[in-house]
DNA sequence: ACGAAGCCCTGCAAGC
DNA sequence: TGCTTGCAGGGCTTCG
């Protein structure tokens, strides 16, 4: 569900609530997510306060004065700030109990998302470490695309949602961003030439930035921080639209599969 | 090193 | 109405 715009607008949802707070405890309801909630972590957390959130590609980082607090969505995953006294649902699996009376709960049916803790620089920490460069950072442009991808067989879909190429571009916006160069799905990254590259690194920060100006992409019941929906998915132009016109030619939008994802394309704008 | 596939898990829609 | 099947926004891990 979440992909970087979607985690984005959940940073800056919760941020002003929780930076500068201190952390009265942890509930773990269930600690079997990607990997299980570690057992000493409501103690470690207690007494914290939190005075950073930042975002590494998907994964969310609550610096404390100690520490740091790992926090990944994974497919189904969502934070919300309630009242401590909320209602508990099925799959709110993680609470952080602020001394405000609010609540940083994490909910994710799915329960591929993680909540982890690490004592050090977070960007050493070996889920981070090997991590690509921020897709909205100057450190990501077609010259690095260009090079990244030079004798690479794999397929330029696959390529950009690698997060050790890039982070960040999930499903969604591979797609979308695809579409608006042009480039087949499929075809090599290696053979893109460095024009091709460069537009497709802009169409890559084009996308993403106008999904974090909508509040992110809402399929399904994905909500930011705020409790708010996003609106990006009516700006999506082939994600989910197999057999409707292409937006530009009228052709039918075709689906294929790789890597176990759904690709969706034009195959005449698309080459 | 690369590349493809498997797997973690629940919910939902479609098909029979 | 049920059942079964396949698919869903991610990404680590394993195997060749």
């Amino acid at each position: 569900m979440p992909e970087l715009p979607e985690v984005e607008t959940t940073r800056r949802g919760i941020a002003p609530h929780v930076i500068g707070r201190t952390i009265r405890d942890a509930v773990i309801r269930n600690r079997r997510l990607r990997w299980p909630i570690t057992h000493g972590l409501a103690t470690r957390l207690r007494g914290r306060q939190v005075q950073a959130v930042e975002r590494r590609g998907k994964y969310l980082l609550l610096r404390c004065d100690c520490g740091t607090l790992i926090l990944h969505l994974g497919m189904s995953g969502s934070l919300r700030l309630v009242d401590a006294a909320a209602a508990v649902g099925k799959h709110d699996h993680f609470d952080l109990l602020f001394d405000t009376g609010m609540a940083l709960r994490l909910t994710d049916p799915r329960r591929f998302g993680a909540v982890l803790w690490t004592a050090d620089e977070p960007a050493q920490h070996p889920l981070l470490r090997d991590l690509g460069p921020e897709p909205l950072t100057a450190e990501f442009d077609g010259a690095y695309l260009f090079a990244r991808s030079r004798g690479r067989k794999t397929a330029i879909k696959q390529f950009i949602m690698d997060g050790k190429v890039v982070v960040g571009v999930g499903n969604i916006y591979a797609n979308e961003a695809l579409f608006r160069v042009g480039i087949h799905p499929a075809r090599a990254a290696g053979r893109l030439s460095h024009e091709r590259c460069q537009r497709l690194a802009a169409a890559i920060e084009e996308v993403l930035r106008e999904a974090i100006a909508q509040g992110g992409t809402t399929l399904r019941d994905f909500v930011g921080g705020d409790g708010k929906p996003g609106y990006f998915a009516q700006r999506l132009r082939v994600y989910d639209r197999a057999g409707e016109p292409c937006p530009v030619c009228g052709t039918a939008i075709k689906q294929l599969r790789q890597g176990q994802r759904s690709t969706y394309y034009c195959p005449h704008c698309q080459r």
